[in-house]
DNA sequence: ATTTATTTGTACGTATGTATC
DNA sequence: CGATACATACGTACAAATAAA
C-alpha cells in the first residue's frame, strides 16, 4: 500500500494507482474531495510536484476535476443525452483546443465530438455529455 | 512575439500561444521536431518547467507528441478510415485509461470512441484514427 | 560494443501569485 | 481580513532513453 521510492515505477504513477483504485471502489465517491495536496504530500511523505503529476494524470483521464482554491473533486458520472445521428452525416472525436475547453465550459480530460451534416454543416458537442445514436432500422 | 513575464497570462500560456501558431502556420511541420526543452529555455529566457508545461498542453490538445530522449514533434494529420455504425447502435466518447493507452499505443491527447452495437457488444475505437458515419437514406 | 552527448522524465526544494471561503 | 488551497515559476539534481561517435 505505501509508495516506494525506489521501485521502477514512478512515484506519482503510484500515487495515482492507489487513488483510482480508491474511486473504482467507492471510497472516493463522485463528489466528494480529495485529500487537499498538503495532506497527500505529508501522508505519503513526497513532494508536492509528484501529488501534482498523480492529480494531473487522473484529470487528463477524466477522473478528477480540480477547482483552484478550493480543492480537487471526484468526477459525476455524466448524465448523456442521446442525440440522433443524421443520415449522411460523419462524426470524429479530439480534443478540444484551449478556447474552445473555455468557450464550452469543458473540463480536463473531456473530449468533444465534431458532427459534419450532409451539407457541410459542422456542429461541436460536449463529448461528456452526449450518446450519439443511429435508430435501428 | 516575446514572452512577459508581468502579463496576467501564464508564461507557459504564452509559449504555447507561440509554438501553437508557428504549427497552424506551418512554420513548425507536420512531423518536424519543435526545439528542445534547453533550446526553448535559453531562447525565451524561461524556466524548464514553464516550457514543460507548454508541451503538455500541446499534448493534451493533441498537436504534439513526445518521445523520450529524442523530442517532441508536430503531430501528423491523421488519416481516418470510415466506419459505418450500425442501425441500433450508439457511441459515446471519453479519454482512455493508462492501461488502454498504453495497448492501444495512443498518443497523448488522443480520445476512444465506445460504441455499443444493438446486442450490447462493446467495441473501443481509436480517436484519432476513425470517423465514423451513417450513411444517406 | 562502449562511451558520449543530447534530450526528456522524475523529484525535490523554494517562493510567490491568485482564487475561495 | 485571514486561512486554506491550488497555480505558476524558478532552481537543482539525477535517472533513463535515444542516437551518434
Amino acid at each position: 500500500m505505501a509508495i516506494d521510492p525506489r521501485s521502477h515505477t514512478p512515484v506519482y504513477v503510484q500515487l495515482a494507482d492507489i487513488l483510482r483504485e480508491q474511486i473504482e471502489a467507492g471510497e472516493l465517491a463522485p463528489g466528494s474531495a480529495l485529500p487537499s495536496e498538503a495532506r497527500l504530500t505529508q501522508e505519503h511523505g513526497i513532494g508536492r510536484e509528484a501529488v501534482r503529476m498523480s492529480i494531473s494524470l487522473l484529470r487528463s483521464e477524466g477522473l478528477v476535476n480540480t477547482v483552484r482554491g478550493h480543492g480537487s473533486y471526484v468526477r459525476e458520472v455524466p448524465q448523456r443525452r442521446q442525440v440522433e445521428l443524421a443520415p449522411g452525416a460523419s462524426v470524429v472525436a479530439r480534443m478540444p483546443s484551449g478556447g474552445e475547453r473555455r468557450s464550452m465550459q469543458l473540463d480536463e480530460g473531456v473530449p468533444i465530438l465534431e458532427v459534419r451534416g450532409p451539407e457541410g454543416n459542422v456542429e461541436v458537442l460536449p463529448g461528456d455529455e452526449v450518446e450519439l445514436t443511429r435508430p435501428p432500422t
